[in-house]
DNA sequence: CTGAAAGCGCTTACAG
DNA sequence: CTGAAAGCGCTTACAG
């Protein structure tokens, strides 16, 4: 592959020259210019950027960590961040940690070693080592969607609160009392924040969270599974169950479905993280968006402003409820009939 | 960030010495080994990648251009790319797509400034000049999925013309004759594939494939969705839609919902790629499921055969038919009931 | 406006 | 077994 010593030697010039005229320097002549342009051209030369990193000691490259990719909603935030990062003039490089500790480590160190500008990072767990010190050495660094707690690094992601305040007050109208809830991981923020949220909406209709009816998931799909198949076999069955993601949302289906029930006759269910599919499922599924696109972009623009030494906004965008027929429909619920109108307004979706 | 100069002073050794310890050098005493790896420690040394893959020429990377992460199938790809790369000693990058050739060309120029060792492609189109010259120019390539006719590259696809003829007689036999396709961009190959797969499974029972019948999409919902408004419009609509991917075959779903009309009493369905959400659509939907994983996999090996210089297998890996209820059941198709016997075995999923 | 030269952080023949 | 030195392909003060 050419280099640029034979750009300077096809144009007549300095090395130094070729570099100026390919960086736009301004002084540099417009017959040099000329000259080194029409060598490039002939000799199909691309700058080795591994080359001018290791010079200027900047990748123009951000990494991401990722917990799951496979899980819809990141991948919609990876995409996002990698649009915008583009828009920016950096690339992306995702690292998929599988929600596993020891690979969410692995591709930091990778990430890290390669010398990217900045991190992105969505933690599996409380924080692995190389993580924390990479904060802590100063690496440009941002939350999205999770964070750890007492680490000095701008967050940003989303705040279900309101919606699941929503999501209960809908359950509620529709009668139900027995509620139950598919948890995330403890060791992380949206684990035990969705719970938090919802611990907090029950108690607002005086409404109990029982540990029988915390079921302790992944965020992966088997995981929502048993702890549904878990629920089922309980004496006394919750009435309706909230998945903290969608895959775990799935696992659920798949475990009424084994059992030859049926959503939401048996069963209500509704979950975090609102897909394009859940419009689709039978029934469709009532569901908690996050604005994705979003808090991918804040993210990387908070990441660059870290990048060029200033501060790095943390922002919390709103959830909002999107409800369709996994919860029951007004007049046939599962359990009695409503008493109580709903305290908060509800979006009635229209796909 | 430490560099191998300061642990070499650290050490008190030079940093050939420290070079040789730190990569299993065999002519290292114990000694100088053991006081490198302390001083490593102490400073929380890590080799700077960047500058080793300026000396050695190599960066211990692979791209993946894929059309569209966004594509279940695609996101499951990627997912096994890495995977498999990670266990060679590779890390992955990827570029999206997104089914644009002009963003197809930028991730390929990207990743070959970045100088990666070897390229995973999925083509967007028929090739454009930057991707065909990097192969003719000897970077080491590999298409998968889809591939550009002439070019000398492996290829490590699957073969859906068997499921396709599987998934004809399935349709055939619950009595279905106006069969129509959903097809992909005629400059990918496996949008142009599946239509003839399709066609050809068609002419073996004597049916036709009407211009009427094939509705151009681009591997997006949104064209199925167009494409299947399009085909109910028809003054004789067909009985069947095969959607030549999975995203296209979501859009026709919303069509087809739109319109208050059902699948399969109004209008069968059945998709190219399956999903796990397929198995809780309502209804659960017929489709023919790749061998993703072992594409993944096969795919990385290849390219790391060529890496090394060796040829790098071409493989073809057969799809299967999975069949749900989204075509009809035997004894309540929505035409005549069946007279000729499925010419195929066909697999029924039991999930 | 231009070129010679230093240097980014490594690896690796070469000589001892 | 070890070190001095060259060199990978760039960028950028420095001097002219």
């Amino acid at each position: 592959m050419a280099s640029i010593k034979d750009v300077a030697a096809e144009a007549g010039v300095s090395v130094a020259t070729v570099s100026r005229a390919l960086n736009g320097h301004p002084s540099v002549s417009p017959a040099a210019r000329a000259r080194v342009l029409a060598a490039v051209e002939t000799l199909g030369y691309r700058p080795n950027a591994v080359a001018r990193s290791l010079r200027t000691d900047r990748t123009r490259t951000l990494g991401l960590v990722i917990s799951d990719v496979m899980n819809p909603y990141f991948t919609e935030l990876a995409r996002s961040v990698e649009e915008e990062a583009r828009a920016l003039g950096y690339s992306v490089i995702i690292g998929n940690a599988d929600e596993r500790p020891d690979l969410q480590d692995h591709h930091v160190t990778t990430l890290l070693d390669r010398r990217i500008d900045g991190l992105l990072v969505s933690p599996t767990d409380g924080g692995s080592p190389r993580m924390l010190e990479a904060a802590r050495a100063g690496t440009p660094m941002v939350f999205v969607d999770r964070w750890i707690p007492g680490v000095d690094v701008p967050v940003v992601r989303s705040d279900g609160r309101a919606a699941v305040r929503d999501l209960v007050a809908h359950l509620y109208g529709l009668g139900h009392r027995r509620l139950a809830i598919i948890a995330g991981p403890a060791a992380t923020t949206t684990g035990r924040e969705r719970v938090d949220a919802f611990r907090e909406a029950l108690g607002a209709y005086g409404l109990p969270l029982p540990d029988a009816y915390i079921g302790q998931g992944d965020f992966q799909a088997g995981s929502g599974r048993r702890v549904t198949e878990g629920f089922l076999d309980l004496p006394e069955p919750p009435g309706a169950v909230f998945a903290a993601d969608n895959l775990m949302a799935l696992g659920a289906l798949d475990a009424v479905r084994a059992r030859g029930l049926r959503v939401p006759e048996d069963i209500a269910l509704a979950a975090f993280d609102d897909i394009p599919w859940f419009v689709h499922t039978d029934p469709p599924v009532t569901a908690i968006a996050q604005p994705t696109r979003e808090l991918g972009r804040a993210a990387v623009r908070a990441l660059v402003e870290r990048i060029a030494g200033r501060a790095g906004e943390s922002v919390a965008l709103p959830a909002r409820l999107v409800v369709r027929r996994s919860c029951g429909e007004p007049g046939e619920p599962g359990e009695p009939a409503p008493t109580t109108p709903s305290p908060s307004p509800v979006r009635r979706s229209t796909p």
